[in-house]
DNA sequence: CCAGTTTGCGAGAACGATCTCGCACTGGTG
DNA sequence: CACCAGTGCGAGATCGTTCTCGCAAACTGG
């Protein structure tokens, strides 16, 4: 990458010192500068400051003066080390955009946090087990209060379990886990991908497709895999009761498990539009995979909502925007957050609560994306 | 907002200690229990951990064995108190999610830092000027060896000068601090802007619309006001200059600033088109106002590309889907993060490097959102 | 066999805060 | 005047590391 650079000034270092005082520059002053300052002891200045214990008056008002003079800033590490809290949780998650859940959700966690005078250290996973097994070391070492993870998709929890025997609390969102004891903050994508069938039944559609996204899976198949990460099984799961239920035939259940690569999405949609008797309609299980079947339907000068409809998870602000509204099963991303935030929180001040999981419920939000056949009969006629 | 609880198991505490000594499951070992499991002090223990100094081959193969016996994981507050390094850089910045920008960045740098062993801490200003000096104290006393900052617009830059006082070296990205001596990673704003009208001029536009974001407006005006972010300022002028350079007359230049507001923004939007003259582009400042654009337009059922041009910046997955595909001045966002990490890395381990002002270039998408008018012409005649 | 070097390890001092303890001083009371 | 409660403050321990220093044992060579 070509790069222009400007250099703008070398740093003349006049940096305009907070006191007269210049004899120490170089390292930031200490509680003991201030007491020397103020003319008291380390424990006098400290207690001046915490404004707990006895203390005279006038003494607090010298050290506070003396601190202000100095620009003392108290180091959080230290404080930390001899109390025990270092006010950090930490950050545990995949981050991957077009679903628009990891920043929605990390805006959430990191608002709700300082809001109750948290920090938030945060790691990255790329859905790797063994990376999110070092991340969750990493943060443990540096001694966050409590963990907040989006857990990968993987077999093994050995480090979730040595991550409890700390002492310190986790919160899982986005994904159940099965078989472990920890409290789960999830929204109820079985709820939500049966009622987004059941509102394209209503607009008269019989011939359903299903892309479902498997990290699993290679390429394209129409095999279901044994392993889905629990909110595209919950999706998968409410889509199959919503066909079941409306009595649909297997022979219209048009499902395809495909991996996260835009190639394999788009050769998915194609093979979904391909067949004798396509679907009238596409489910995709996230956003990858929504984007894919509006690139392929407009490649073919296929309209969406009107010669093929979609719905897809998760609400964003392009998929309000553009033409047509594309209906969404919208999650409450950002409660996510900050529950997981608040009971962390909660769990941290007074541990041993029992664990739970919390499901959030969903919204149908319909736009223009699925076509009411109804309608459409009625105007060829 | 209803809630499904749903109780898995009260937990029942049943954790498999490590090791059979169960005198002290609730305090993590430390490096003295390490130690007095094999038999050494404390400060071998660590020689054996560190592998530095003088010590043993068996005394190490010891020492490890009693560690892994143990469980034992270093605290790394205490090792940071005692080397004076927290590998820990902090990032200010301000969550907004239509311009790709912020979850873009952050997963760079996040993944950049862990690239070199670094955490970050992560802290939000909402474009808060007050926010942001309380979160660069707040990062500070966490003893961050580096902070990288979006620095909210303001003319108050005290908390940054107080932040380089204590040694630690500051990146701004994303925008630039005119009179500040600190490192810059920008993109070339300037020249994107310049082109990207250029492109639509090569196309036959001559009626050219600006929507340009200013957060210092109330609600919407022709007004350019003093205050504009560096980002919004660089791309004003691209635009001016681009147009001036094509000769384009000021009456068909048809500038609008506004609020960051989807009201203010579709107001905007529909007060240039219901101009007798009205242009047959709109050029946006952010995806917000592109948005904006496509909404009103798809309201008033004129299709982009076609009755109405458009052209924003910031790449996304959205806008490489849908149809048309909208074209985009791209900015190497990734880039920028990893460069910034790199660079303050570097600036942590060899301090007094000269600033510069670093600028990424931008790479104009073209796309089906520009409509070729010398085409239309030809179409229509 | 002894002086000198090398090797391995432990005692103790940091880092910067908090917190417990007890000392000295004040002032009130019998 | 003696006693006691109360007040303000400082000495020192502590959190868990790292690192300097010096000591003793082992090894070397003349």
């Amino acid at each position: 990458m070509q790069v222009r650079r400007v250099t703008v000034r070398s740093r003349k270092c006049e940096v305009i010192l907070p006191d007269e005082d210049v004899t120490q520059a170089a390292h930031s002053p200490t509680i003991v500068d201030v007491a020397t300052r103020a003319g008291v002891s380390r424990a006098t200045a400290s207690r001046a400051l915490g404004h707990y214990g006895r203390i005279a008056p006038a003494t607090i008002k010298r050290v506070e003066q003396a601190a202000e003079a100095l620009g003392y800033r108290p180091n959080e590490l230290a404080r930390a080390m001899r109390i025990g809290i270092t006010k950090t949780i930490g950050l545990v998650i995949i981050t991957d955009f077009t679903n628009a859940f990891f920043d929605r959700v990390t805006k959430a966690i990191v608002d709700e946090a300082k809001l109750h005078g948290y920090q938030v250290l945060i790691t990255n996973t790329d859905e790797d087990s063994e990376i999110e097994r070092q991340a969750v070391e990493t943060l443990l070492e540096k001694q966050v209060d409590g963990l907040i993870v989006v857990p990968s998709l993987s077999k093994n929890y050995d480090h979730l379990g040595a991550a409890k025997l700390g002492g310190r609390p986790i919160m899982l969102i986005d994904r159940r886990l099965d078989n472990l004891p920890f409290t789960a903050i999830i929204t109820d994508d079985f709820a939500g991908a049966q009622n987004a069938v059941r509102h394209a039944i209503s607009l008269g559609h019989k011939r359903l497709g299903f892309l479902i996204s498997a990290a699993s899976v290679e390429n394209v198949t129409a095999q279901r895999p044994a392993e889905l990460v629990s909110t595209v099984f919950d999706r998968t799961e409410g889509f199959l009761r919503g066909a079941f239920d409306a009595g649909i035939k297997r022979s219209d259940q048009h499902w395809i498990f495909c991996e996260d690569e835009p190639k394999s999405s788009e050769a998915a949609v194609a093979s979904l539009l391909d067949r004798p008797n396509p679907p009238t309609i596409i489910f995709t299980s996230n956003n990858d995979m929504a984007l894919a079947v509006l690139k392929v339907a407009g490649n073919r000068r296929l309209t969406i909502g009107r010669d093929i409809s979609l719905v897809t998870v998760d609400d964003s602000q392009w998929a309000a925007a553009i033409v047509p509204g594309i209906t969404v099963i919208a999650r409450p991303v950002e409660e996510i957050g900050r529950l997981a935030v608040q009971r962390l929180l909660s769990e941290i001040a007074d541990p041993g609560q029992p664990t739970e999981i919390v499901v959030l419920p969903t919204t149908l939000i319909a736009r223009d994306s699925v076509a009411n056949l109804y309608l459409e009969g009625f105007r060829s006629s």
